[in-house]
DNA sequence: ATAATTCCTCTAGCAGCTAGAGGTTCAAGA
DNA sequence: TCTTGAACCTCTAGCTGCTAGAGGAATTAT
C-alpha cells in the first residue's frame, strides 16, 4: 500500500491528474488510510500505467476508458480494441499529413531576407492567402 | 460598411468567433450602428483575413497579436516576425518528429489477429511499456 | 406592419490538465 | 512523546480557442 505521490513518482504521472483520472471515473476510487489519504496497491499502479502509456500514445481519455474496459474482460472480442487503435492511427496519420503542409508553406514564407516589416514576405503571406502554394 | 455575418462569410470566421477575437484583443473594436451592432469596413476584412491565415498555419493567437504588431510598423526588423515564424516551423517539426513515432507505434501495435482481448496485441502493449520498440 | 432573420450580451461548456487557497495527516528526528 | 515539515485533502479557478445557448433588441424583407 502507497501512497499518491508514491504513485506519482513511480509512474511519472503528476497526482493532481491522478486526482483527475480517478473523478473522470479512469481510476476506480482509490480506498483511503484512516486520515482520509488515498492507499494504492500494485492493481492500481497496472491500471496507471497503462493510462499513461496510452496517453502517451495520444489515446483520448474517453478511448482510454473504452480500451480499460475491454482489458478487463478477456473473452471479448479483440476486434474491439483493434477498432479504437485503427481510428486512432487514422487520425494521427491525417495530423501528420496536415502538419506536413504546414510546414511546408511556413518554410516557404520564413525564406525571407527582407530588412523591414514592410518587405517582409512572413507578413505579406500571411496578409494575403493568394500568395500560398495550395489552400490549406 | 457591413455587418458581422457578412464580414463572417466573407472571411469564413464564424461570427462569435469574431466577437472572441474582439473580446482577447486581436481585432480592434468595431464600430457600432445607432442599434449597437458591429459594423466592419475594408481593414476590418484585412486583418481578420490576415488573422485567419495565420491561425490556418497554426499560429497561437499571442503570436498573431505579436505578428500584427508589427505588421503595422513597418519600419521595425523583420527580423521580429521571422523569429515567431521560425520558431512555429520548429514546433510543428517537433510535432511532426513525435506523431511519426507515435504513428509507427501505433501501426506496430494495431498487427493483431488474436480472437479475444486476452490475447489482443494492442491491449497487450498498452499494459507494458516495455514491450514498446523505442521510448516515447 | 409584421414576420423572419440577424444581432446583442452573458454565461457555461469542451479537453486535459495545472495552480492555488486553506486546512489536515503523516513520518521522521530530537 | 512531541514537534516539525512534507505530503496530503477538497474546492475553485485558470489555461487555449473556441462553441452553444438563453433571453432579448435591431434590422431587413415582404
Amino acid at each position: 500500500m502507497f501512497s499518491i505521490g508514491s504513485l506519482s513518482k513511480r509512474t511519472g504521472v503528476k497526482v493532481p491528474t491522478i486526482r483527475y483520472y480517478e473523478q473522470m471515473g479512469l481510476l476506480a476510487e482509490a480506498e483511503r488510510s484512516r486520515g482520509n489519504q488515498r492507499r494504492y496497491d500494485k492493481d492500481g499502479l497496472n491500471r496507471l500505467s497503462f493510462i499513461r502509456h496510452s496517453r502517451q500514445l495520444g489515446f483520448s481519455l474517453a478511448d482510454i476508458k473504452g480500451l480499460l474496459m475491454l482489458s478487463q474482460h478477456p473473452d471479448t472480442p479483440c476486434a474491439d480494441a483493434h477498432d479504437i487503435a485503427a481510428r486512432h492511427l487514422d487520425d494521427v496519420r491525417v495530423k501528420i499529413a496536415k502538419l506536413r503542409k504546414l510546414e511546408r508553406e511556413l518554410k516557404r514564407i520564413s525564406a525571407c531576407n527582407a530588412a523591414h516589416i514592410a518587405d517582409c514576405k512572413v507578413i505579406e503571406s500571411l496578409a494575403d492567402h493568394g500568395l500560398c502554394e495550395a489552400e490549406h
